[in-house]
DNA sequence: GCAGAATTGTTAGTCACTAACGTCACGCGT
DNA sequence: ACGCGTGACGTTAGTGACTAACAATTCTGC
């Protein structure tokens, strides 16, 4: 049941994602994707709050921190974080859609430009407080717990503007990368 | 011998991060803060390309970079990039100055302010990239130094918003305890 | 003091984004 | 099937960041 919001909402997106790919994403006024789209610009502004948002959002789960909340409270705060994005990163690609060539291309427009780059990063932020916030539940003192989420995010962002840049590096195999590299190996 | 451009860039940029601080920096038009100090808004933009590189702009040394490739190249990628950043910061930290009061008041403005930490991090996007370079100078491949890379900047960033927010905290503390979260412990 | 160079000002324009308010069409109940 | 209320959409007018082109000013070496 697609109501006409989707509707309307879906058609923004995919025009949009066209013309950004074709023509990049500063030479696309707000205005060009609009008229394309049948629409006004207000229209456009009601779907999507902000010009970036078109490319950058989507809902990487605040699911996240639950898997982190739910590692064994034994583990450094390092590695429960490292260990919490692995499951949560294997429980979203069970149900696919999430690898599909959407994603590819918005992370291929993103990756390219430095403002973007910084727009999805401020976008997973409220990721990165929700495992700081799991962690600091944990006993972690606030410091560590935030260097730690911020360590983690850092390096999923990384690893993810590698997949927009590279066609031939899966996701999985870059979020899988990523978490190796924050491996500290067998501890003593 | 202060040239006439360095008095009226700094000019603005005190006039900017006072009024930043009072009334904050979403309320403060570019256009008033030129007024205040005497120039046109053409003048501001001359010597900061844009409003928020009045408060962002801070020259963390790509020299980072040099002390983490100086590393010795048995350590893991992770801890070649803990023990150089750690090093950067204690040569930095000599010379005074950049823990002066103005940092903090700029660490202060951007806390505060979700578009600012992300054009902060975009900031230090280029000492990211120094690093992660740095790094598969010396053979990690690309991915693994690219995340390593991203979970350091990642840690760093958060700890000095951090510092910004907690007027208590101490910018060296900080920095030592960011490194300190991501230290493995004794390896096996 | 004067020529040439660097710095700044003026003006006019583009684009992202917002507020207020009017209008229309969709889908719901009857 | 048909009206009607609500939500989706449009229009207009405006603000603020930022740029280009060119004119005017101040500064500096000689």
């Amino acid at each position: 049941m697609t109501t006409r919001t989707e509707r309307t909402r879906l058609r923004i997106l995919e025009i949009a994602l066209r013309l950004f790919a074709a023509e990049g994403y500063d030479a696309v006024p707000v205005t060009r994707i609009a008229d394309e789209a049948g629409v006004s610009h207000m229209t456009f502004f009601r779907h999507f709050p902000s010009k970036s948002d078109v490319v950058v959002t989507d809902p990487y789960d605040p699911l996240i921190a639950e898997f982190v909340r739910a590692q064994p409270a034994g583990l450094s705060p390092l590695e429960r974080g490292r260990r919490g994005i692995l499951e949560a990163w294997s429980r979203i690609a069970d149900q696919s859609d999430v690898a599909d060539d959407s994603v590819r291309l918005r992370l291929g427009i993103v990756a390219t430009h430095p403002g973007l780059r910084a727009r999805m990063w401020e976008s997973q932020q409220v990721t990165q407080q929700a495992i700081a916030a799991a962690l600091a539940d944990g006993g972690t003192d606030v410091l560590e717990a935030e260097a730690v989420a911020g360590a983690l995010i850092g390096a999923l962002t990384s690893a993810l503007f590698l997949v927009g840049a590279h066609p031939t590096l899966g996701m999985g195999d870059a979020v899988a990368g990523a978490m190796r590299a924050l491996d500290p190996g067998p501890q003593s």
